[in-house]
DNA sequence: CCACTCCAGATTGCATGCAAAAATTCCATG
DNA sequence: CATGGAATTTTTGCATGCAATCTGGAGTGG
């Protein structure tokens, strides 16, 4: 009996990445704002661990870009301006065509199938008006996509970039109409991948990723202003 | 009066950096040989240095995809399987294409001369079959042409994943005819990227990516026999 | 009123200490 | 001789201590 299918995943993380993936939601959510001193000895208390673990954690975000190190005057939270965001959303559109190419040939049915399902949970969302159940699950969709073409490589290049993103649209509300935009154009999204049509996906994916960027820096431009 | 145009340069970089930088070049030279562990009183002793700052190197370079770090026992070199180094190649042809078009556009004149120069050091490397100075300066080009494109977020994943590539590189012996035939490549692609000639560019950068994918599989996969 | 210097407190960078976890050794047993 | 397992040594993970550096403000002179 008691076949232990999945034995004990008692797995006692290391400190230093549980305090980065705490940090990088704070910093993604916007609630560690951009410039924010990273003061180690609150942080420190917030956290629960020493500064050991945290400073480590401070060097992981810093290679990842969400962090600055400045000798002897600490961390702050990286900036986020719009040329730099327009030069991610450059480099995100070449992985993500990429991706998309690749999962049009080695995506398996059950990849499509996840997708899938996670498109009808982001619709629900969308209906219910749920903002932050949709932009999970539309974030969950664009990373399984990565995922689905077969290459971990690009999928970790593509996570990474994608953080400052979604720090973005944190800052970024989305207007109705450009929030209906988007789900139609997930629709035609997810039709051409069920098809493997790769071209199209690859237009398809390349449209949706500018109107995003336009959406994005849009708000962020009046924010500036407010 | 006494202008200090640059006053001094003095940077005491912090001691994380040092080792990072070190660690990694003993990584991509292969002289820290994939899955080979990573003893931290023996590295410390090595580098000078005290276990603090080296164990916030280790977290970097793990971040960066060069190291492992396994809970509770340590940290070993990252392995390097050819199907990985497939998928780094196809991220970074996806990556490249990219830098070379935007390199058309906005490379200054003065990126151009410097690229030029260094493609002539290249070819003098080559004649003089100096095969570690070639290496050198056609990295140097390749990063060049990775800054030309003006998108700083570009050439930092650009450079990141670059580090495995040159790993294979050290690891995998040139041919004589394959060093002659890159040579040939890269006046084409220098000669394609003078006249900004984009769509050229592209083609010629990706068909110099896939020789060099070859050349690397061929060499690691004689390796792996021997 | 401004600028500049100097000092006290706070903060960072790094080294070291200590407990928990792994690796190794060694011996007993089949 | 192989095997298992307890004891010992090594190594890691994290906390803490200490010196160097930075920050902010009071005081002084211009």
């Amino acid at each position: 009996m008691s076949t232990p299918q999945e034995v004990a995943p008692i797995s006692r993380r290391p400190l230093h990445e549980e305090a980065v993936d705490r940090l990088r939601d704070l910093i993604i959510q916007g609630r560690l704002a951009p410039g924010a001193r990273l003061n180690e000895r609150v942080l420190c208390q917030q956290l629960g661990i020493s500064r050991t673990p945290l400073r480590e954690a401070f060097k992981v975000l810093a290679t990842e870009g969400l962090v600055e190190l400045l000798p002897n005057r600490g961390a702050i939270v990286a900036g986020l301006d719009p040329t730099r965001l327009e030069q991610t959303f450059a480099v995100m559109g070449a992985l993500e065509a990429l991706a998309g190419e690749l999962a049009c040939g080695n995506a398996t049915v059950q990849q499509l199938d996840d997708i899938r399902a996670l498109h009808y949970e982001m619709l629900a969302a969308h209906a219910r008006g749920d903002l932050a159940g949709y932009f999970r699950h539309n974030q969950a969709i664009h990373l399984k996509l990565a995922e689905a073409s077969g290459n971990p490589v690009l999928a970790h290049a593509y996570r990474q970039l994608n953080a400052n993103v979604r720090r973005a649209r944190y800052m970024a509300n989305l207007s109705r109409e450009r929030w209906d935009a988007a789900v139609r154009e997930h629709e035609a999204i997810l039709s051409a991948l069920l098809a493997r049509d790769a071209p199209r996906l690859k237009r398809l994916l390349a449209e949706h990723l500018g109107s995003k960027l336009a959406s994005v820096l849009g708000a962020l431009a009046e924010r500036a202003v407010a």
